[in-house]
DNA sequence: TTCCAGAGCG
DNA sequence: CGCTCGGGAA
């Protein structure tokens, strides 16, 4: 878009380069630097939206071979839906972040029930959804329904660090997302958001292997807790240990089993009372259930 | 050690 | 805002 007045376009800086500079600039880039990943260039919005839920801190390389089984067991919104809980986190053993598989099976459950099976079109009926928040509706839209959206995640996020506040500490993303906006919408990205998004995640992901992380400089970056004898590494465990006992198990077993893994790792025993509080958390967040004193998937 | 196509909770 | 949530590759 023609700049109207000289003082630039609403939320682009008038400083170092223009906007229309900036996105030519990003699409040679990503044109350049393109990878052809499985779940790219897919009209399916579930096959979509099942591959952005994966990435969510998630690195690409560890995600192809789960997208490709799970949709061949679970093929549309209506096959999740009729799945059972436990076949679904069987198939995300391994991928992390658990929590994330209930989320989508809930997604599918009311897609089923409200929505005859189809996702919704816009970035505010996706947000509604279990486990889809800002970065994964916009990555829908525009990923699967091919319309601009404001899609900031990681790799967008270091791109733009990067190229248009290298000197910066802590910037924030209110500083970033009217630009990301601005960009977005500019008519020569919004004339095709896939390659858009597509070249702006293949960039970041470049530059992140070519310089040092530019999103440190985000004021919201935080370094994550260490994972070897976390609470998380427990729920985990538990979690396995409870599916893999399809006619439930009690308590006590679960408990001792996993102070039997704790002290083969040379790690401290659990106490009942840590013990009793991951496993109310377990049960609230409906990773299992719990009947006549037995956990079952 | 670091960090990953973030979301949800208090 | 600050915290939690998996697991592995580099």
């Amino acid at each position: 878009m023609m700049q109207k007045d000289g003082c630039g376009q609403a939320g682009w800086p008038s400083q170092p380069r223009d906007i229309d500079e900036f996105v030519s600039d990003m699409l040679r880039k990503g044109d350049e630097l393109y990878r052809d990943l499985p779940w790219r260039n897919v009209d399916d919005p579930y096959a979509v939206l099942v591959s952005e839920i994966m990435l969510q801190q998630t690195q690409v390389s560890r995600v192809g071979r789960f997208w490709e089984r799970f949709l061949s067991a679970f093929p549309t919104l209506d096959a999740l839906a009729a799945a059972a809980v436990p076949d679904v986190l069987e198939l995300w053993q391994g991928l992390g972040y658990n929590r994330r598989a209930l989320a989508l099976k809930r997604t599918a459950d009311q897609c089923a029930a409200e929505g005859e099976g189809r996702l919704p079109e816009t970035c505010e009926g996706l947000l509604a959804l279990p486990g889809i928040g800002p970065a994964t509706a916009a990555g829908v839209v525009a990923f699967a329904y091919q319309r601009p959206a404001v899609y900031l995640e990681t790799n967008v996020r270091s791109v733009f660090l990067h190229e248009l506040f290298p000197a910066e500490e802590a910037v924030s993303d209110k500083v970033l997302l009217p630009l990301v906006e601005a960009a977005a919408f500019h008519p020569v990205a919004a004339a095709d958001p896939r390659r858009w998004y597509y070249g702006l995640l293949d960039y970041g992901a470049y530059l992140k292997a070519t310089v040092p992380n530019p999103s440190r400089r985000s004021s919201g970056h935080t370094r994550q807790s260490a994972f070897e004898g976390s609470r998380r590494q427990k729920r985990a465990w538990i979690t396995r240990r409870v599916l893999a006992a399809p006619e439930g198990v009690r308590r006590a077993v679960v408990l001792a089993d996993l102070n039997k893994a704790e002290l083969a790792a040379a790690r401290p025993e659990v106490d009942a009372e840590l013990f009793a509080s991951i496993i109310a958390d377990l049960l609230t967040e409906g990773f299992f259930r719990e009947e006549a004193g037995l956990l079952i998937p």
